[in-house]
DNA sequence: CAATCTGTCTACCATTTGGTAAGTGGCTGC
DNA sequence: GCAGCCACTTACCAAATGGTAGACAGATTG
């Protein structure tokens, strides 16, 4: 007999379950009480690893901005050269969608929510943001891209991204239900859209 | 003396109050006390107007897309043809995220919240989404548009117009302060964006 | 083996929440 | 002039919420 499985830590699975909650219920719909029944432990045991509600966001975001720039990080580090690049931030987004749909769940809910949450996410993916940024700006200094504002271009594509991902009512309400063969097909429009939008040629 | 202005109903005010709240700071976060507070009136009193949270909350959405309906449809009614008519509602969206952003603030709360309140939404809208889908369809037929999945480029349209309008803390994140000048800026750049995503030549 | 530390649980608690019951003052119609 | 309705209030309430206090079992360490 094998020995027992450690698995993962109560303090991982309760981070779980609260960035599940968090990004499909929202903050304020999540109660404690049902996060720890869902993990067969009780409230105080959450509030043993986190001293509070806030704490566990707190907790949630940091790891969630963690992997997700470690996510794109990954994608940009193989990936060749102008729009390239795009396209393989874009895959990558939805290949989170596929497989960890909460953590871009999370990202919409914190810009929801507003400060200090907000802050803090923002402070973590600041990074990336200005990468992106610096990139765009060259890729339009290099003449391959339209001219635009870098940082309003970043929140429309942001903005396309993330909505043709997570905005799973809107799809219906389209008459598109949001099965994984649909991502796919999200997936293609997306690249094309945004190719007929900024690359020049 | 002026005779006593008799103003706005008490269960318009309501719902005014009502929706300004679901849209700012979400439907759970909202209490019948606070709204009913900020009026100056008891939490019963709102009660006798909408018999519970969720009738209220049904009651501002009800109000909302006929309010958003009209907007659209006034904005369409002069609006001339072609790549005009899709000037024409974008500006309308700017010009209620200018006037009335908590009508577009409950247009993303409500497809945060899912069913019922989505699908309400989601009848409420219907003739708009068709008309936009017809209209999109019959410009690529006659070779205006680049060829898509109609619903798909709506949903792009949509999120990338909503989220220009709507992501405030993105704004931020991205170093641009949300303010009515910025708005305008904006709205130039969508408008840019979606004319060489979409038009041809 | 005693002392301590770790992780979890039981027992509470104050506050807030949506909602009910029962008035109450004023205006209307007869 | 009074019966009745309308709009709104005061008085409650049960349930749920985030959070505190303290006990307890098991492992760790001197």
């Amino acid at each position: 007999m094998a020995a027992s499985t450690p698995g993962p830590s109560t303090s991982d699975r309760i981070l779980d379950a609260a960035l599940a909650s968090f990004a499909g219920r929202g903050y304020e719909a999540t109660s404690l009480d049902t996060v720890a029944r869902s993990l067969e432990i009780t409230k105080q045991s959450i509030l043993y690893w986190f001293p509070s509600k806030d704490a566990l966001l707190e907790a949630v975001i940091a790891r969630s901005a963690a992997d997700l720039s470690t996510a794109l990080e990954t994608a940009l580090r193989g990936a060749g050269e102008g729009w390239a690049r795009v396209e393989a931030v874009v895959r990558s987004v939805f290949r989170l969608a596929a497989r960890q749909p909460a953590l871009l769940g999370l990202l919409r809910e914190v810009s929801r929510l507003g400060p200090p949450a907000a802050t803090q996410m923002t402070l973590a993916l600041e990074p990336l943001v200005q990468r992106a940024s610096a990139f765009l700006e060259a890729e339009m200094d290099a003449g391959n891209m339209r001219r635009h504002d870098p940082r309003l271009l970043l929140l429309a594509i942001y903005s396309t991204v993330i909505g043709m991902v997570t905005e799973v009512e809107v799809l219906r309400a389209l008459g598109e239900e949001p099965t994984a063969r649909s991502l796919v097909r999200r997936r293609a429009d997306v690249l094309e859209l945004l190719r007929s939008a900024l690359l020049i040629e």
